[in-house]
DNA sequence: CGAATAGTGTCTCTCAGACACTATACT
DNA sequence: AGTATAGTGTCTGAGAGACACTATTCG
């Protein structure tokens, strides 16, 4: 669509895009401990070409809000959605700086090992995708548009809803050790916490279930392996599809 | 604008509206307790014509959303928001018969005596807008598109965001007494709590504090009166003018 | 065996809820 | 004085955190 002047652009209807902020966990070489990555899509046009943000674009005629962040997540990942919940609408005017836009923000956690898309996986080999510490003040210094302030309201989020619970198993496997859950608490909590007592609270949840095998290969006693029997919170809250 | 036929139609992009679900607590004279109550618009056009219908309206070039979400307080009660808060996008693709509208909808809380707009409030006697019980099923059964589902979020949100505090005194005046904030939760929460233990909490929290003054009029010991002093939560979840 | 983590027992402190009790206004 | 609500004191049980201890596997 092109406009023939500023006046009659100014006067078209707010545009309306979707992005979404996806989390995974990986290995950190310099703290060897987990942290938080997500990728994120140079842009190849203006304005902020060349800067990195969040994968999106523009919402399409026949795709929900919810399909708009799927697709989103399988063609920067070639994943599906394990989690992918609405984070906020940002609707400022001036967050652009060539035209009005509203954007819906989703949110995903994601595994590495999850099945990848394999229609789509050659685009996983994209120069212009990269992954990113979530907490990177240099990365989050130079992204295009107010992904930063996304982001970092994105991460807000995350801690608050690991608190609450039942969010900690979207990052891991199907089955997993109470340490590796544990991992991933401290991952987004950023602090240390006790086994002993962490592990109690897990198992008094009802959703968290033993299983009958162990995890071998450590050079220590074999943990056992859990698995998450889920439940649900608000319909709203986790359209997601476990 | 005008679409000469359905496939055109349905290849535009999707329309963006804002809404807003108002709370505000009053007196129930059927059971003597205090109860949520919100008002509705009376739909003056197809589709759903003649039905109620929360108050909202499509996003203008130069409104924020929030700016937005503002302008359905002022239009329907008169007020200025005191607490306005984004409550979720609605996307999906069938919501309205007519065209693909997304919805961002906000959701406020107001107290009776807020001060009035004298410029908006000869609006207050339109015969298209009434006030209803929050949870009357009569009322939720008839309402335009979607808007059922969208005030039963906004009640569960409201019933959450209660326990976690600082809510309840938005819906009270200046000063109030601290059995004035438990009936907001009783209401809210739809059970009765006790009056020693739930003082006792309150006075726990650093965010009220005591005034010099009393509450006389009641046929009883005159209980102090309190004052809020509020703390932000996050920026986003907060945007309220207070 | 020692190293390392898995997993248990137990003490303490805090906090929510139940509920008895005192205080002070009104009629 | 009687009533109604304000406001205090105190007991109990559940849960979070600190931390000592036992269990089991690997090298």
């Amino acid at each position: 669509m092109q406009f023939s002047n500023v006046a009659e652009r100014r006067e078209q209807p707010p545009a309306l895009a979707v992005s979404t902020v996806i989390f995974s966990l990986r290995d950190d070489e310099r703290t060897g401990r987990k942290s938080l990555w997500l990728p994120l899509v140079r842009r190849t046009r203006e304005p902020f070409r060349g800067q990195w943000a969040l994968p999106g674009g523009p919402l399409g005629p026949r795709d929900s809000l919810f399909d708009a962040a799927a697709n989103n997540l399988r063609d920067t990942t070639g994943l599906i959605p394990r989690y992918l919940e609405q984070l906020y609408a940002f609707g400022d005017l001036d967050r652009s700086p060539t035209r009005r836009v509203v954007s819906v923000v989703y949110w995903a956690l994601v595994r590495e090992d999850d099945p990848h898309d394999t229609a789509t996986s050659v685009l996983l080999d994209d120069s212009n995708v990269a992954w990113f510490r979530a907490d990177d003040p240099e990365v989050l210094g130079n992204l295009a548009f107010d992904h930063r302030q996304i982001i970092e309201y994105a991460l807000w989020r995350l801690r608050n809803k690991v608190e609450y619970g039942s969010i900690a198993h979207r990052l891991l496997g199907e089955r997993f050790t109470l340490a590796q859950v544990r991992e991933v608490y401290e991952a987004v909590l950023d602090k240390e916490l006790d086994p002993a007592n962490f592990r109690r609270t897990l198992r008094s949840t009802p959703d968290i279930e033993e299983t009958d095998e162990f995890l071998a290969g450590g050079k220590h006693r074999p943990p056992r392996l859990y698995r998450y029997t889920g439940s649900t919170t608000h319909p709203l809250e986790s359209e997601n599809i476990s």
